[in-house]
DNA sequence: CGCGTATAAATCGACCATCGATATATCGAA
DNA sequence: TTCGATATATCGATGGTCGATTTATACGCG
């Protein structure tokens, strides 16, 4: 499941939020693209969805088991999950200092 | 040293990164630049970050101080403060939530 | 003093990712 | 069988980002 996020215009890199999905398994492109609505409440386009696809591909962060029926599932591989790990985290602390400093400039 | 994983040209969203600089206090476009650049080790280009910079005041997120030699300072509004801790915190929550999923499949 | 470098703002064209509409096809339920 | 949901894919338009470039001032140093 996708976790809730408030509506960031589109800090919403596709990538992450796609890398994001597929980090609780393996999931279709439709699937990604329905998990990702309910996750952030707006849905990512289709062209974004698949040409994003074919760049995680590319970059090896997922790759594609083979098809059932219609559906072509993906999985992270290793190097992505290792490569989204380390942008949560550094998302993570990114944001925790922003709040800090925040919080300390109006008291 | 860890090997050059392909990075998401971008989920440096311009104007979190903008605004987040501005958080510890009013700064100048140059000075955004430089911040930025230390936080986050890539340069953001000039041409983004004036564009940015109109965009977030048109959006009331920031407001220019009275210039002060050739420096253009800006500072967060209060609508600009707010908007930023909640999408720090949405954030903060989204990688977290990330992390765990993450965590749990590959345990 | 004169020179070079860092500071500072701004703009412009090229590039390319995103958007959303559209096309195509299948499946299940009413 | 008809309709809506499922599923993938592509395409043109839009617009944000990149980075080189321009212009100009301030400052430190020999």
């Amino acid at each position: 499941m996708e976790p809730k996020l408030p509506e960031f215009g589109r800090f919403a890199e596709p990538s992450l939020l796609i890398l994001t999905s597929l980090s609780d398994g393996p999931k279709h492109g439709y699937a990604m693209m329905q998990d990702i609505e309910r996750g952030t409440g707006r849905p990512m386009g289709a062209g974004t969805l698949y040409a994003a696809l074919v760049r995680l591909e590319e970059q090896g962060l997922i790759e594609p088991l083979t098809p059932v029926d219609r559906r072509r599932p993906y999985r992270l591989t290793a190097v992505g999950a290792s490569n989204l790990a380390e942008q949560l985290r550094g998302l993570s602390k990114y944001a925790q200092q922003g709040l800090r400093q925040l919080g300390e400039s109006q008291p």
